[in-house]
DNA sequence: CGAACCCTTGACAGAAATCAACTAAGGTGG
DNA sequence: CCACCTTAGTTGATTTCTGTCAAGGGTTCG
């Protein structure tokens, strides 16, 4: 592991509260590794070995079943996923893999599950960690089951702003195939969805969006916190927001 | 609270692992409240102020946005609902109300954030309580994303089937308006495609519903413990296996 | 007995997936 | 440096699915 690694790490919400001794000695049975891009790193239904911490480039999760596959969330520096299968020893729901080269800290589950029995602090952590995560898959299921697909991109677009600071321009952190399939569409959907907008407020040149009205865009995605998230600052866990949805 | 429900809370995988006298503390606070049916007890966007614990009776969570509304969750005695909430002192994310009479005991959040703090073992059982329901809504929000309603219909027709002991027929444990909500559909949807489903292997009537070819049900439900959930025995949380799902 | 309410059914409109074709941009290898 | 290939994105035509509106049957409960 790299020097400016470790303080990076230990600086995150899961790793901060811990005692000091109690995070070298796990970290004694970590490792980093590089992965170029497009590689599975995680597939679902195997056992959980590792809780990873994405030191650098972009990791999707996401699930498959019958032939078809859907991206859960995408994880960004510094942030950490499959956090509550480590904690029950059971299979992965999802599969994981880079969407960029990436580098990757990889933390055996049996120190994690041996250190949180024994440091509080650290397991304090973990239930705050584990808190957000899960409050984090409710607000998605409920924009799934209240929300039309304009709406959930009316929606996802005025969240997005308010995070970049109520701008009205800003660029699509990600794929727009991967974020239809994060809202639950085909891309052929959001792409027609997304010109359908510009009759509420929402112009598009490539991977810019550019909110022309947002009182009209506000009227179509109502933004809600308890769907959304917290505005601007309370982003839950990591110190970067995450780029469409942290659920790992 | 009565005599004989203090030893049941206790044996709640919640409550189980935690020193008795940090047990005694938390039910120092806490008591006990029936409720009539059809009861709004908790609405989403309040504090959290406490943990509940059904322990008689049903709850539905269940969540509103711009005039619509969806079941999350149902839950049973003895199960619990809102630990995340109280965990992070943030507003609740779901609403929930009674659908039947139900006596619950509520504990109030400060005494459960200041005792798992100090109690190893309790914090311990939080974490592996939070992980299971973070696994549970992921399950759900899988489902909705890759599966089609009718798909969704089968598989949960297949799994309850599988929780009864695989038994051919069984009486569904909710109204059917309620689990077309939980399963993100409206009750007329539901209605035609339970009807079609003869086709694959199910017929219907009224509540009970009867599988007269498993072999075709699974060829459409292509059931998946990592959507599903495992199967008989592993029900994650409760001493109940709950009846549409518990997320709470 | 009446009033809700749940469930079902039908007719219809709207939304979304699918299939197919085409463009444009980026990367590779000659 | 250019030709080529791959892939993301768009658009159109079509089908399938799903929600909505409306009405009627059945049940429960006051």
């Amino acid at each position: 592991m790299r020097p400016h690694e470790l303080p990076e790490i230990r600086h995150l919400p899961l790793f901060r509260d811990m005692l000091q001794a109690n995070f070298e000695a796990l970290m004694q049975g970590a490792y980093a590794q590089a992965f170029p891009a497009a590689l599975e790193l995680i597939r679902e239904g195997d056992p959980a070995d590792f809780l990873h911490v994405v030191i650098s480039g972009t990791v999707e999760l996401y699930a498959r079943w019958g032939g078809r596959e859907c991206t859960m969330a995408v994880i960004r520096p510094l942030g950490t996923f499959i956090l509550a299968a480590c904690i029950k020893d059971a299979p992965y729901l999802m599969s994981a893999r880079t969407l960029e080269r990436a580098r990757i800290v990889l933390i055996p589950t049996s120190d994690l599950r041996a250190i949180f029995r024994r440091d509080p602090e650290f397991a304090v952590s973990v239930i705050q960690e584990l808190a957000g995560c899960y409050r984090a898959v409710v607000r998605h299921a409920k924009g799934l089951k209240l929300r039309t697909s304009r709406e959930r991109i009316a929606s996802w677009l005025a969240h997005r702003s308010a995070l970049c600071g109520n701008v009205a321009s800003f660029v699509l952190p990600v794929e727009k195939r991967l974020l239809a399939s994060y809202l639950g569409m085909t891309p052929e959907n959001l792409s027609r969805a997304l010109k359908s907008l510009e009759a509420d407020g929402v112009t598009m040149d490539g991977m810019r969006i550019t909110i022309t009205d947002r009182a009209r865009l506000h009227a179509l995605a109502k933004p809600d916190r308890l769907i959304d998230g917290p505005d601007p600052a309370g982003a839950s866990s990591g110190s970067h927001p995450p780029s469409v949805g942290n659920e790992g």
